[in-house]
RNA sequence: GGAGAGGUGUCCGAGUGGUUGAAGGAGCACGCCUGGAAAGUGUGUAUACGCCGAAAGCGUAUCGAGGGUUCGAAUCCCUCUCUCUCCGCCA
């Protein structure tokens, strides 16, 4: 949720950065200001009602206890009046106050001034490359004949027993689920994330303060029971934990990481790409989620994205980096890189990690804040990123690194899977 | 799931209708005292919003959440929620 305050202080700033999206938000903006100023018109006429208010009960009571009764009676009688108009006033404040909120919360967070203008994934730019397809020299099979060639996923068991897209993973397939998990969390260790095993199902206010919640209820489960959403990634309970609070000081650098599986209705998203592991309602994903000063998001941004280089290279993967453009970032980032591995067996390139920064939108609906230098509260700034999404990279390992006589494990990964081929 | 108890400020804890944003204590911060420290002592110690752009100041709201009664609610009533104890069930 965008903070009233920018939009007041940089309008013109606000309604040229959200262009970028390919939207025009110049009537939303005028609509937010004008509101904003009735809602505090009205707010400060109900408050001089309810001083006044205070302040006749507060003579009743000194009425009463010097024996005043007449009087008593008589600003009692002033005060019914009083009551009716301030109980009006309310309603009016508090209407103001919704319809505020409620254009506030359509307004997606501000790009930043290096995102590029664009509508949709066409016009990402590619920042970064690394490494070289292994070739066709040879026959490269997609991963969904080399997990059935290799006995290491089962997507037709899944199908019998919950539904598409919920695969079993088994024998050295499920190993290497392990494995993977192992390594990331690791790997997340050494740069300082603390780990957390978080739970899998979230309330409704969770779901509201890392914003998926109230548009995309499409995306998440919902057990209906009690209530809960499944987690569709680990953000949620990860940056919940820090819904409504202060943080002391502004000596702080919060690095959480966790491995959950993640549960995605992915509605309407049935066709094409959905093969194989491309795309499941149910998969495993290791987060790194950071909570910084304004100060320090940058540089912790830039900490992030090398942190997920890090583990594609150890991984042997040929990977791209992607600054998303306007249009296609996310509602509550300000800005967002993609990290893509080639899969050779289907010769194109698959999402397996988003790291973005979101400033303090979400922060905003979170109440996450800090005391700054000055002891004034000020809104602290989340980021997050996968590292990372478990089942694109398995389906690139296999396709990259499969050989005559079985499948190369990356030699990082040998000591978590403890073979060194599958085969 | 059944029965009971309870949710007050950073913490402990008082408070059953009238200057209670809230006694008292602890902690913390600053000052005095001291050669230094402890003890002692004094002062201060929430958040959000509004009046206003900042500070000071003033106002409003907040005693688990929401609603009600009342001129006035931490205090009375209703609903919800969470925690604890006992019983049941269970990995």
């Amino acid at each position: 949720m965008i903070e009233i305050q920018r939009i007041k202080e940089n309008k013109a700033e606000v309604i040229e950065g959200l262009k970028k999206r390919g939207i025009d938000s110049t009537k939303e903006i005028e609509q937010i200001l004008l509101t904003d100023q009735e809602w505090r018109d009205e707010k400060t006429a109900l408050q001089k009602l309810s001083a006044n208010l205070n302040m006749i009960s507060k003579q009743v009571g000194q009425c009463y206890s010097s024996g005043e009764r007449e009087k008593a009676d008589e600003l009692k009688q002033q005060s019914v009046d009083l009551k009716k108009q301030e109980s009006e006033q309310k309603v009016k404040v508090e209407s103001l106050q919704k319809r505020l909120y409620q254009t506030i919360l359509t307004i997606p967070n501000i790009p930043h001034s290096e995102v590029p203008h664009g509508k949709d994934a066409d016009d990402n730019e590619v920042i970064f490359e690394y490494g070289e397809s292994p070739g066709k020299d040879r026959a490269i099979y997609p991963h969904w004949d080399l997990a059935k060639t290799y006995g290491l996923i089962d997507f037709e068991l899944g199908v019998k027993v919950t539904g598409a897209g919920f695969p079993f993973y088994k024998g050295k397939g499920a190993k290497l689920q392990r494995a993977l998990i192992s390594f990331f969390l690791d790997e997340a260790a050494k740069a300082g994330y603390e780990e957390y095993s978080s739970p899998l199902m979230v309330n409704e206010e969770s779901g509201m303060g890392t914003g998926q919640l109230p548009d995309k209820e499409g995306m998440m489960y919902h057990v209906g029971s009690e209530d809960l959403y499944l987690i569709p990634t680990a953000e949620v309970p990860l940056t919940n934990m820090y819904r409504d609070v202060l943080l002391p000081n502004s000596d702080f650098s919060i690095k959480i990481t966790g491995h959950t599986p993640c549960f995605r209705r992915e509605a309407g998203s049935y066709g094409k790409d959905v093969r194989g592991l491309n795309r499941l309602h149910q998969f495993d994903k290791v987060e790194i989620v950071r909570i910084e000063t304004p100060e320090n998001a940058d540089s912790a941004l830039k900490e992030m994205i090398e942190h997920v280089k890090g583990l594609l290279q150890k991984l042997n993967l040929q990977y791209r980096i992607l600054k998303l453009c306007g249009g296609d970032t996310g509602f509550a980032a300000a800005i967002t890189y993609d990290f893509e591995v080639y899969s050779a067996g289907q010769q194109k390139w698959l999402e397996v990690s988003s790291v973005s920064r979101f400033d303090t939108f979400q922060s905003n609906r979170l109440k996450l804040r800090y005391k700054d230098a000055k002891k004034k509260s000020k809104l602290c700034h989340t980021l997050n990123g996968s590292a990372m999404a478990l089942p694109r990279i398995v389906a690139a390992l296999l396709e990259n690194h499969q050989g005559v006589d079985g499948i190369k494990v990356p030699d990082a990964l040998v000591r978590y899977t403890g073979f060194e081929t599958i085969n």
